[in-house]
DNA sequence: CTGTTAGCGCTTTCAG
DNA sequence: CTGAAAGCGCTAACAG
C-alpha cells in the first residue's frame, strides 16, 4: 500500500511513467508546469526513487566501496571522514569493508566487488598483502580503484599518500639533530609501501650523516601489541641500547612509551622518540610525542575526489601518484 | 563482452536461465549433476550475481545502514567493528552514514533510507536530536531500526546500551569513596539519553550519600573542544573548586586533563577524575584515568544481532532494552 | 527435475 | 513536449 513509485505518481497525475521520470530528472524536454506538478506531488507523497531499479537500469550504483584494514584507528577514521564528506556532497553512498589486516578477507571482499555493486573502490592494503593478482583482476574488470596511504605500486591507477620518503628522512634527521647516533626503526610489515618508503628515508638520512646502519636496530613488529611490547623491550634492554627511536606507525610508538615507562627510561632523556601519529593521541602522551602528522582527512578527501573525477568523466583513473605533505611537529601542544 | 550473467551461463550450458539460477541457489529441485555443472562453469567464469537485479526482484538488499554521529571516535569505531563482524558473517553489506552530530544531516540521511536501499538501520542519535518525528516516520514505513548507545526511547523498537544509570551511580560513589564531596558532572548534550541517565545515577548517588546537589557543578559542554576547555577551566578556577569530576564522555575528561595540566592541578591529589572512556586512550594519560569502560564492540555486535534476528524472522523488532554492563576500572594498567 | 513467463521499478530509445 | 514499449538481470509462480 505504501510504496510510492513512478507508476503511482503517473496514475495520480494522469501522465505516463516516462514523463514523470523525466520531470523528476529535470529533463529539458518537459514543460515547466508539468515539472512543477510532478515535483509537487512527489514532495507531498515523499517519493523516494528505488535505488536498485535505477542502478540495474543504468548500470551504475552511485555507491563506492572503502576497503581498509581496520577502523578503530585514528588515521583510517579520519580518512573515512574525508571520503564521506566528498561522497555526501556528490550524492554517493559509502560501503565499508574491513580486512582486519588479513589477505584472505581482502581477497574475498575484492571478489564481491567484481559484481558491479560499486562504481569505484578506495582502498588501503592489508599488511599481509604481498601478491596483488586479486587487485589486478579488479582493475582488469574495469572497476576504478584509487589507493590511499598503503598503496599498490604495481597496478596502474591513482595513489594518494603522504611524502613517506621525505618525512622518513626528516624524522631521522630530526633525531640526528637532537644528538642521536644509534637510531632504531620500527615497522609493522615489510609488505607495506609506507613502512618501506619511510625506511628508505631513514636509511638515506643515516647515510647522509655518515652513521652506519645497524641491522639490529631495525625491528619488525606485527599486529600483536604484546609481541611488539616484548620486541621493543628487548631492543631497549640490549647493551648498546638505541638513543633514538623512529616508529613508522603510532601503535609502535605507544608500545615504546609503555616499555620506557615500565623500564624507568626517561623520554627524551634516555631515549628520544619520533613517530607517525595523529596529534590528538600524541598530545595525551606525557612527555608529549614528537610526531610526523599525516593529513588523514585530506588524504581521504583527495582520494575520493580523484575517484569521482574519473567516474564523472567515465574515463580510466590516471596512473598518477599524489603526494600530500605531512608535518613534523616537535612537541604536540597540550590543551588550549 | 565481459558481463557474466545468468543468460550467458544458461546459453553455454544449454539450460534455461531459471534452472541455472536455482542451481546456484542450491535449490533442492535440481539434480546433483546439473548443479555441479553449473557451479563448475560459474566458478570458471567467476560469475558474480548482479546484486541490484536481485535486490530489485526480492525487495531486499542484504544491506544495512549504520548511522552514527562521527567515526573518529573510539566508541563508534569499535561498535562498527562489532557490527561489521556479524554483518560479514551474515553476508550483509554495511553502508555508513555520518551525521556529524547534526540533526539536519540526520534527517536528510533518514529520508534517503526510506527508499528501500537498506533492509534495516542501526543508529546512534546525534547530540542535537530532540524531535524524533523523522525516526518515527522511518519506523512507520516499516524499516527495522535498532538504536545503540544514544537511543531514542519514544520509538517502539530495540535499544542496546550500557547500564548508564548504574554506572553513573557507581562512578559517583567511587569518587565519594575516595573522599570527594564536591563532585562535578560534565555532559555534552541534554538531548542525549546517555548524558541524562548517567546524570540521574550521579544525582541519586549524591542523595544517598547526603551530599547536596550544587547546580553550579553540573556543566554542560558542547561539540567545541575550545569552549569545553574554557568551561572546565572556569569550573576549576571558581572558589569552592570541585574535588572530584565525573565526565560522562571521554572527550570532556581529556579537556579536563589539559586544564589541570595548564593550571598545575595535581591529579588525583587536587582533583579526582573518573570518566566514561576506552581503556587504550585512558592508558595514555598520566596519571592514568579511572574509567567506566563500555563494551563498545559488543554493543555494536549485539545491536546487529538483534537487527538480523528481526530480519531473519521477518518480524518486527521487539520493543526491548538490552543493557550490557560497563566496567569501572580504577586505574588503566600501562604496558603490555 | 526443468522450462516458460511475468514482472521488480526504473531509464531510454523510438514514435508521435 | 509526451507516450508506448523494451529491457537491465534476476527470481518465483506456474506448467509440464
Amino acid at each position: 500500500m505504501d510504496a510510492v513509485n513512478l507508476k503511482k505518481l503517473a496514475r495520480q497525475l494522469k501522465l505516463s511513467v516516462s514523463t514523470v521520470s523525466r520531470a523528476l530528472r529535470d529533463s529539458h524536454e518537459i514543460s515547466r508546469e508539468t515539472k512543477e506538478k510532478v515535483l509537487a506531488l512527489a514532495a507531498e507523497l515523499n517519493y523516494q526513487p528505488n535505488p536498485y531499479a535505477s542502478s540495474l537500469r543504468r548500470q551504475k550504483s552511485r555507491t563506492i566501496a572503502v576497503v581498509v584494514p581496520e577502523i578503530a584507528n585514528n588515521f583510517f577514521s579520519l580518512a573515512i571522514n574525508g571520503i564521506g564528506s566528498v561522497a555526501q556532497e556528490k550524492g554517493y553512498h559509502v560501503l565499508i569493508y574491513l580486512t582486519h589486516e588479513n589477505v584472505s578477507e581482502e581477497i574475498s571482499i575484492v571478489g564481491h566487488l567484481l559484481s558491479g555493486r560499486v562504481d569505484g573502490v578506495l582502498m588501503s592494503l592489508s599488511s599481509e598483502t604481498g601478491d596483488t593478482t586479486h587487485l589486478a583482476e579488479l582493475k582488469r574488470k574495469g572497476v576504478p580503484i584509487v589507493f590511499f596511504d598503503r598503496v599498490c605500486d604495481t597496478i596502474e591507477t591513482a595513489r594518494v599518500t603522504t611524502d613517506d620518503y621525505e618525512s622518513g628522512f626528516n624524522a631521522t634527521q630530526h633525531l640526528v639533530d637532537q644528538g642521536c647516533r644509534r637510531i632504531a626503526y620500527l615497522l609493522i610489515s615489510p609488505n607495506l609501501s609506507i613502512g618501506v618508503k619511510r625506511m628508505q628515508g631513514y636509511l638515506d638520512a643515516l647515510k647522509q650523516n655518515s652513521i652506519a646502519v645497524d641491522e639490529q636496530l631495525i625491528v619488525q613488529g606485527g599486529l600483536d601489541n604484546d609481541q611488539n611490547y616484548a620486541l621493543i623491550k628487548s631492543l631497549l634492554q640490549r647493551d648498546g641500547r638505541p638513543d633514538g627511536i623512529f616508529a613508522s606507525v603510532e601503535r609502535l610508538a605507544i608500545s615504546t612509551y609503555h616499555v620506557c615507562n615500565d623500564l624507568g627510561l626517561d623520554i627524551p632523556g634516555d631515549v628520544k622518540i619520533i613517530s607517525f601519529s595523529n596529534l590528538e593521541t600524541a598530545s595525551l602522551l606525557q612527555p608529549s610525542l614528537t610526531t610526523v602528522t599525516q593529513p588523514a582527512f585530506d588524504i581521504g578527501k583527495t582520494a575520493a575526489m580523484v575517484l569521482f573525477k574519473g567516474l564523472d568523466k567515465k574515463s580510466a583513473i590516471a596512473d598518477e601518484h599524489i603526494i600530500l605533505k605531512s608535518a613534523l611537529i616537535p612537541r604536540a601542544s597540550t590543551g588550549q
